[in-house]
DNA sequence: CACTTACGTAAGTTGATGCTTACACTCATG
DNA sequence: CATGAGTGTAAGCATCAACTTACGTAAGTG
């Protein structure tokens, strides 16, 4: 889940997964779009979201299809939707809080 | 929207969330959490929040008191919702790739 | 086979980022 | 006022992250 966050955390990656949200692009087409850099580059935040769960990667011959996980995007959401109030870091929090009250007086 | 996704990836400042989520609390008490770095590294990180506009400042005395604005967080759940399926972009897309076709045969 | 296509990977550079220590500032209070 | 508590900011450092160029490699093609 940190993986993913990070991988998202960079604009030209999201672009990317964006692109591979509702078709299979290969490399090069994904790469095609992005005038601004070289295509490792790109290859690189390929490499990235792959890592991240983000995408899935199938070759077909030389070539190399990607396409975005969407299910794994689901779970982002999910965990962006608890993290901040699930129940037993949260009850620890609560508990160390009334603790540092209770010393405090 | 770029800035709190950002903000977000790092582990450190997710953590300082949600101490902050359900209640204020001043910049001692949060840094105080944290054994492994200084108050002023978490002072930092507070920064970046608050300038992703995830967290608010309120003065009270010599104390900072801080507070998820878990409204932002909502609308960064909205971009991430949206973002992938959004209309006019992706409309370009589709519209590039069929062009992209046209010219191959 | 040689050659090309479609890629990933290695190595090096540069700018961003997270951290620390040192210092500055703002209130409250005796 | 002088002092202390609570906190941000500056400067410097080390590490990371995004690029680039150069190279390596596997799969099709004449």
């Amino acid at each position: 889940m940190d993986a993913a966050l990070k991988a998202l955390a960079e604009p030209r990656r999201r672009e990317i997964l964006r692109l591979v949200w509702t078709r299979e692009l290969p490399a090069t087409d994904i790469a095609d779009r992005f005038a601004e850099v070289t295509r490792p580059a790109i290859s690189q935040h390929l490499a990235v979201l792959k890592t991240a769960g983000l995408v899935t990667e199938r070759r077909d011959g030389t070539r190399r299809l990607y396409r975005a996980d969407r299910n794994e995007m689901k779970k982002l959401r999910k965990f962006l939707d608890e993290y901040w109030t699930s129940g037993l870091e949260r009850l620890r929090d609560v508990a160390e809080a009334a603790q540092r009250d209770k010393e405090k007086r």
